[in-house]
DNA sequence: GTGCGATACATTGGAGTCTTATGTAATACG
DNA sequence: CGTATTACATAAGACTCCAATGTATCGCAC
C-alpha cells in the first residue's frame, strides 16, 4: 500500500481513505505533504505514505464530495489545503465504526484477545 | 473482498490469506467449502467468503508452499483437504503478529482506545 | 423419481487500490 | 551552487478481490 516497515503491506489496503479523513477531522485543514509527515509521526515511522497513493486518493475524495480545497500561495509555490465537507465529517464517524467492526470480526476469527495496546 | 454485511469491504483486503492460514492452524485440515462455513460461523454472519476469492487464494498458497492438499473421495465426489506445511505453520505466527502490529498502528492514527471487544 | 437447495469444486473478466517510476519546480542550507 | 527537502502530480502495472458463470453430486421432500 503506502509503504510500511511492517511485514504485510497488503493489510493496509482500504484504510488509506479512513486515515486521511480522520486526520482532517482532527486538524481542520492540511496539505498533502503535511499528511505524509503526520502519518509518519503518529505511526512512529511504521507507515510512510507514497505520493502515488496519496494524491490520487485526495483527488478522489474531493471528487466524491468529502473534501474541499483552497489554494494558498507561498512565494511562487502553491500549496493545496484540504478540509472536510459536512458530508466528509459524517463519513469519518461511519468509517471509524466500520473499521472497529472489522477489527472486532477479525479478532474473533483470529482468536485474538482485544486488549493489545 | 469476500462479501460482507459491514460497510467497508475494502478494509478486508489483504487479510484473507491470514484468515485461511489461521483456520488451518486451528483445525489441522479443512476443505474449501468448510472454510467458508467456518468463517461465516466465527464472524456471526458478517463475513461471507465468495468462491472467486477463496479458491484462487487456496491455489496460490499451495503454489507458494504454505499448504498441501489431499484428495478424499466421497462416493463420486472428490473433496480437497488443505493442511499447513511446516513453512505454512511458521507463517501463521508471523502473519498474526503483523496483523497485531497493523492494528496497533491504526489505533494510534485513529485515536482508538484498545479495549473494544 | 424428480425437482430443488445445499454441497463442492473451479475459472474468467473486470473493478479497485496501491506501488514504482517518473516528472516538474521552489526552497533551505551549507 | 549543489543537494536535500518541500510540494505538487501522473502513468503503467501488480495484486487482490468480486460477480458471474460453469459443472456436478448429494439429500430430502413431495
Amino acid at each position: 500500500m503506502y509503504r510500511t516497515t511492517m511485514h504485510s503491506p497488503e493489510l493496509l489496503k482500504g484504510s488509506l481513505q479512513t486515515i486521511i479523513l480522520k486526520l482532517l477531522a482532527d486538524n481542520d485543514r492540511m496539505y498533502g505533504y503535511e499528511i505524509t509527515q503526520k502519518v509518519k509521526e503518529l505511526s512512529g515511522g511504521k507507515l510512510v505514505l507514497t505520493e502515488g497513493a496519496l494524491y490520487p486518493t485526495l483527488h478522489k475524495l474531493e471528487a466524491e464530495g468529502f473534501l474541499k480545497t483552497e489554494k494558498v500561495h507561498l512565494g511562487k509555490r502553491v500549496r493545496k489545503y484540504y478540509h472536510l465537507t459536512p458530508v466528509g465529517k459524517n463519513s469519518v464517524v461511519q468509517r471509524i465504526e466500520d473499521f472497529e467492526a472489522f477489527i472486532s470480526t477479525m479478532f474473533k476469527i483470529l482468536s485474538i484477545n482485544p486488549q493489545l495496546g
